[in-house]
DNA sequence: TGGTATATATTACAGATGTAACATTTAATG
DNA sequence: CATTAAATGTTACATCTGTAATATATACCA
């Protein structure tokens, strides 16, 4: 697979858009962006244009209009950035993350569970080593 | 406290440098990035200054020389990346972000203990509610 | 006290990002 | 077929970042 392409705060807000539906045309992006920010169309429309370019959305000529798909997934953008994320703390500690998730109130309990198994497994493997 | 200004992902290494040992003067930070960088001189003291500029950073004449040490601290820097990652993702799962963690080798048994009780008092906190 | 070495300060410049405006193409309509 | 409305495409511009080069101030030595 070729490297996820570095993908812009601003543009992040593109990509969840399709990766909840997709495809979808420029105008239907517009309209569900717009209420959540205060961007206008023509901001939108740069940042699709950008993720074309950058090779994060595809798309698909129907007449006048592009369909828009994205080429990266949702789970590959989280990981990119989460390795970005890793490389820049370093050495440093992981916990004021993992506290800042916990009051955000990201975390379900069935989502701790599925992390806590994580770490398990982890922890098992490094004791193979 | 605040607002924990942005800091780059160049900046982050000189902050790292800081966070390890300080005050330091510039040279003794050039001289720890030479090596771990491909950076020149100049470029490092760019990056100071503008730490310095967002308040990342404070100095302490003495003499010719400039002693410079952090204002902000590791764990508000990391919090901060934190957040700006959590709202990224948004309603995204954090799980991929764990499992790029367990790669990269980054917990060690202890860590994992950590976090693994940071957890659990998260899921404790939520019956609660 | 003037020159030199060494710190710091100012300026540079290209690419990425945020945020748009303006221009062009093309499908649909009269 | 000509006009228009709606897509898409091109250009803009300020700020931030990465990456330095150049200029200036100043402490110390001769």
């Amino acid at each position: 697979m070729a490297k996820t392409p570095r993908i812009s705060e601003a543009e992040w807000e593109v990509m969840k858009v399709l990766w909840k539906t997709s495809p979808r045309t420029a105008n239907e992006i517009v309209e569900e962006l717009t209420g959540k920010t205060h961007w206008k169309r023509e901001t939108i429309r740069t940042l699709i244009n950008r993720l074309v370019q950058k090779k994060a959305l595809g798309f698909e000529k129907k007449g006048r209009q592009y369909h828009y798909f994205p080429r990266v997934t949702e789970t590959e953008g989280i990981k990119a950035e989460a390795e970005s994320f890793v490389k820049r703390i370093g050495g440093g500690s992981i916990e004021p993350m993992l506290a800042a998730f916990v009051e955000e109130k990201q975390l379900s309990a069935e989502k701790i569970d599925r992390l806590k198994r994580i770490l398990s497994q982890a922890e098992a493997a490094d004791e193979d080593e």
